[in-house]
DNA sequence: CCTGATGCGTC
DNA sequence: GTCGGAC
DNA sequence: GTCCGACGACGCATCAGG
């Protein structure tokens, strides 16, 4: 039941009555089955929308290392909500003190407002390219540029798309969906788009082991290059025949680590080795960075979460290049960045005092000569080296 | 030029 | 990083 | 047991307002 026509621009309305249900309903396989139809309707109807609307679904605007922001947060919002929802700021704050969400108190001031004239509708590509326009606001008199983007959109919600806008904006989305539901989601989408337009009768098994299969690839890809600008394309481009193969680790772009795991203590764990040789290793009171080494020789540092650290750390990329046999083409490492004083002892700095390192910021790094905060580094593990593994 | 508010990222 | 709930 | 989202402490960066 889709709301909008083939070629046109695909509603936020569609997104946001989406969200709803899947907000309401808990079951895994039900939500799952929810996001996929309305997968199905943009690849229908406006298949350009897919990228823009599993951006929305994640509540991300860029891949994680394009360190993207919103710089809006609920004081900027509550005070676009005041002016556009006749409503005091007061108000708002008792009213969040009662619901726990700035969603929800947003959508209930509108449903108390009478409305002169029905707001002009938002479409899925407006909210993203608004929401990437507002990363991009800086300088003097930026929160007023921004706010005014942002009443632009809190005046044309309709339904329940204010609730999940000002969500959006919080970046508190609470669909209790993910990359594990919305790639499972999309990618039954793509086979069922396919099954659905070429038609050839399949048999049921057959169906949903395509299901499940290509559900696998995509999940698998995304571990190796989480940058939905890469494979979203891919996957509408190759459809049913999408392999994971077909994306390979690239430096350049962050893996999702492989997190420590929290045991019950030494003896439990030594129990698993059965006496067995291991190596353990010392846990650092540090960073967690993953260095990259480009095949143009230039190096990047990425942070536990995946964010560019580079202009964080312009002295560890210095020591990487150094100690860089020039046969190694590329690799990507897995370390812990600690701080050190090497003027006593060499002795290692607490985290707290890592942390007062200066920390640049997307265009510009720190300063080589102002580092107050000398730095050393454990590498554990060689996770890429010249195209292996 | 300084200070507080706001937003963000790390553990 | 910790904590507690859902599975 | 495992997963995952909510939460907290702390520091830096940026901007508004004096």
């Amino acid at each position: 039941a889709a709301c909008w026509t083939a070629g046109h621009p695909a509603p936020y309305l569609h997104l946001a009555r989406t969200f709803d249900l899947v907000e309401r309903e808990k079951g895994k396989i039900k939500t799952t089955a929810m996001l996929c139809n309305m997968f199905r309707s943009l690849l229908a109807l406006s298949p350009d929308d897919v990228l823009p609307a599993v951006y929305l679904c994640t509540n991300k605007i860029s891949p994680d290392h394009e360190n993207m922001e919103l710089n809006i947060g609920g004081s900027l919002v509550i005070s676009a909500m005041e002016e556009s929802l006749g409503t005091s700021k007061s108000k708002i704050h008792e009213m969040y003190k009662t619901y726990g969400d700035l969603g929800d108190v947003a959508q209930e001031c509108r449903q108390n407002q009478t409305l002169l004239a029905p707001p002009r509708p938002l479409s899925v590509r407006d909210v993203y390219s608004t929401l990437r326009k507002l990363s991009a606001i800086s300088g003097g008199g930026s929160a007023g540029r921004r706010k005014i983007l942002v009443l632009h959109l809190i005046r044309s919600c309709r339904e329940m798309e204010m609730k999940f806008l000002v969500r959006t904006l919080v970046r508190n989305l609470r669909i209790g969906a993910m990359m594990k539901t919305i790639l499972p989601a999309l990618a039954h989408a793509v086979v069922l788009h396919e099954k659905c337009s070429t038609g050839p009768v399949v048999s049921l098994e057959g169906v949903k082991s395509q299901l499940q299969s290509l559900s696998t690839e995509v999940t698998e890809a995304y571990n190796v290059i989480p940058n939905m600008d890469l494979l979203v394309p891919s996957l509408l481009c190759e459809g049913a025949t999408f392999a994971a193969s077909s994306l390979a680790m690239v430096p350049g772009t962050p893996i999702p680590p492989m997190l420590a795991r929290i045991t019950n203590g030494v003896t439990q764990a030594l129990k698993l080795f059965h006496g067995r040789a291991f190596t353990c290793e010392y846990k650092y009171d540090g960073q967690r960075a993953q260095i990259h080494r480009l095949t143009d020789g230039s190096v990047q540092i990425f942070s536990r979460q995946m964010k560019d650290s580079t202009s964080r750390f312009p002295d560890l990329v210095n020591m990487i290049k150094e100690l860089c046999n020039s046969e190694v083409a590329s690799f990507i490492l897995d370390a812990e960045v600690v701080g050190i004083d090497r003027n006593k002892g060499n002795r290692l700095m607490s985290f707290q005092e890592l942390s007062s390192r200066e920390r640049g910021s997307k265009n510009s790094s720190i300063a080589i000569q102002n580092i107050k905060v000398d730095i050393c580094v454990f590498v554990f593990d060689i996770m890429f080296c010249n195209g292996q593994r």
